[in-house]
DNA sequence: GCATATAGTTCGTGTCGCGAATTTAATACG
DNA sequence: CGTATTAAATTCGCGACACGAACTATATGC
């Protein structure tokens, strides 16, 4: 593309200290709004009068509007900065079975979201989301659209711009990201769906405070998503997070990646449904939420079955655990919906034999909409730029920011 | 400490952009002495005035020297710079047996190296090491210490100063920094061997290109060092990179942690001197070097428990490379002198039914030096700021250095 | 009406990187 | 031997930026 031969190293120009603290001042107007200019000063370390220059950059930018006036017991009145929430961000999450398509807001709101059948036929299934997309975009044409953010139960190599290991998919490699963006116009983001969960948390989740957690997606598969140092691990071409496809037995029962005995063989909704077919001989057609309700009812045999299935998913948390330190583990998937019998289990399984330390603090994730709001943080990343986290505390001609709390 | 609650966003001020700069000039020279000012400025991308002042900033600081002047065919002479090697860095690498004590200069070369025995007892060990050092420092005492580097078969917690997990050192929670620092007078820095192993490679070996590798150290035990996003990966309380103690089988042999089927009980060199001890009955004192030179030397027994051995290194390493996706694996230890032998084994044992993607590429840590000089890099690490690595692409505000090849 | 308090802006100062001009120091050629 | 050429290194003026003091705007309470 460009001429010269880069290297690594990166150096800083004038500009430098301006970006970051735009991008300081506009995750902190993001997360703490409506916030007057004022509490941005104080609660940021940076000057008023930097301050100022920095919001009306923003306010040029149409990235923050002028919210209502506040009323304070003297002095004058603080005006009040949110986010623009004409900028909407359009989003998909790809799986198996379904398709879930919606318009957010940057604040990571849903205006819409509606589901369609994802077909074995790649082509079909793009077209019919583009479709829909153009649709959304006709109905909600008072927005400005961002972009297009789609999650998918795979990996998307940058360099080839395909979709390159969806196993539970069963897919072909496919060029997801160019077919909607000639369709649509838009400019087109795709991530592995436990990458977004990731991202999901850090956007609109227990903030930035969190530096080492992983998430771990119970569907169909097993993915994982790691975010240490406080950023996202996506490896080469990023295809980090398989951690569903280690062996936990060589000679265990194949996987549909073609390996043996891999962790989501004996820990996803789909083992779980294996267990329980293998201990009675009439439950064709049963899904994992009839599981879940048999269960809750009383059926033995489907609490066993869930039990194997969470005492391999703690097994394998373990080892995530070993291996990561993380803070917390975030689990993702139906089964959240009775933790309150799981969680527990999950945590001792996960918290045995644990070398030195602490162990994590296990919980699920915050509603169905990890993976959607993963895929709105996706394109925000791109203009807001990525959430840095929190930083090592010696750093030199850095301050922190201020707490309001007094 | 101080008074104000800090939460963890950072704003940049005027200096930022120098101390990032510094940074940038500092380890281009540290990479590519003796070198002129005319090419750092080519090379960073900065301009020449600019590269002159942040030179005569690190000059005065005592970090850079002026060298020899360079030859051209025509035009004013280049003045080279390089680091100041008077400089040094005291470093220390305690293994079960025994214990490294050296001084090395800032380039990780070393100006001395001896052993001494490691014994049960912690603070006799850490008060003959205290000697030692005080001794080094008499012997050389022109040069300026800028700090000790310790790397140690466990972890170092940093809030309570204490190594808090080393099950093959044996020793209980123990404050060696204190010890060191109290008895010496220089700031300590400790940090388990993978982890410094990892601050090795990319300080004094490949640079800084790779983002994405892991280190494994294989010797009483299996440690593993992880690199990913161009940052060290510490997880909470710096416990990450306990992969080592990952149970292959819940019901396998015990391990020194307190678990049960540990990756390191079948993939450490004591495991091989267990698999070669059950094959013949006579073969007690038996050194893992000694196995070496009997498989060397023909002994099928041997070849057998090595490949035992390796076999269990590569499926292991297998759940590293898919979990994390590597560009690399680094193998340390004493088994990398036969690499010949056990190289291509491991690759393509980790190769196996991988999901998806390319495999690493595996190779040994060059020279034994691994261990010592990642304590080196540990202090430097203090002084020159953490090697950031490379970033991503399309970040505002930077630009990229310019490669000298035409 | 005036003191007080708070929000937000303006302006002077210092730091920093940029880039052009200048100085320094070497070689080549007539 | 003098002059053109080439390249390293420095100097200097400029613009961007954060800082912080001073100032303006706007509210409350006595």
């Amino acid at each position: 593309m460009k001429r010269i031969d880069f290297t690594n190293t990166q150096v800083a120009s004038s500009q430098t200290a301006r970006d970051i603290n735009r991008g300081v001042v506009l995750n902190l107007i993001r997360r703490r709004q409506p916030i007057s200019r004022a509490d941005l000063a104080r609660v940021s370390g940076l000057q008023r009068s930097t301050v100022s220059l920095i919001t009306e950059q923003l306010i040029r930018e149409k990235w923050v509007v002028h919210g209502p006036i506040g009323r304070l017991p003297r002095g004058r009145r603080p005006t009040f900065l949110r986010l623009n929430d004409r900028r909407a961000i359009l989003v998909a999450d790809l799986r198996p079975a379904q398709t879930t398509v919606g318009v957010a807001d940057v604040n990571g709101n849903f205006l819409s979201q509606e589901t369609m059948p994802t077909t074995r036929d790649p082509g079909v299934t793009a077209g019919a989301l583009a479709a829909k997309i153009r649709h959304l975009m006709q109905v909600y044409s008072d927005r400005v659209f961002e972009g297009i953010g789609i999650s998918i139960p795979g990996r998307f190599n940058d360099l080839s711009r395909r979709i390159v290991f969806a196993p539970n998919l069963g897919w072909p490699e496919f060029d997801i990201k160019g077919t909607i963006e000639d369709a649509t116009g838009v400019r087109v983001e795709v991530e592995n769906a436990a990458n977004a969960c990731v991202l999901a948390e850090v956007w609109f989740g227990h903030g930035e405070k969190v530096r080492d957690f992983v998430v771990v997606t119970v569907s169909e598969g097993i993915g994982t998503g790691v975010f240490a140092n406080g950023q996202l691990i996506r490896g080469m071409n990023g295809m980090a997070g398989e951690f569903g496809h280690v062996s936990l037995d060589p000679n265990g029962p194949s996987c549909t990646c073609g390996g043996r005995g891999c962790w989501e063989v004996y820990a996803s909704n789909r083992a779980a449904l294996r267990y329980y077919h293998e201990s009675i001989k009439s439950s064709d057609g049963l899904t994992f939420q009839d599981l879940l309700v048999l269960a809750e009812s009383g059926d033995l045999l489907a609490v066993k079955a869930l039990d194997r299935m969470v005492h391999a998913l703690g097994r394998g948390m373990r080892m995530l655990v070993a291996g990561l330190a993380p803070e917390e583990v975030v689990v993702v998937g139906e089964l959240t919906r009775q933790w309150r019998r799981f969680g527990p289990a999950i945590e001792s399984e996960v918290a045995m034999g644990l070398p030195g330390g602490h162990p994590p603090h296990v919980r699920p994730a915050e509603g169905i909409l990890a993976r959607l709001r993963g895929t709105v943080a996706l394109v925000l990343q791109k203009h807001f730029g990525p959430l840095a986290g929190p930083q090592e505390f010696e750093e030199k001609g850095f301050r922190r920011i201020r707490s309001l709390a007094g």
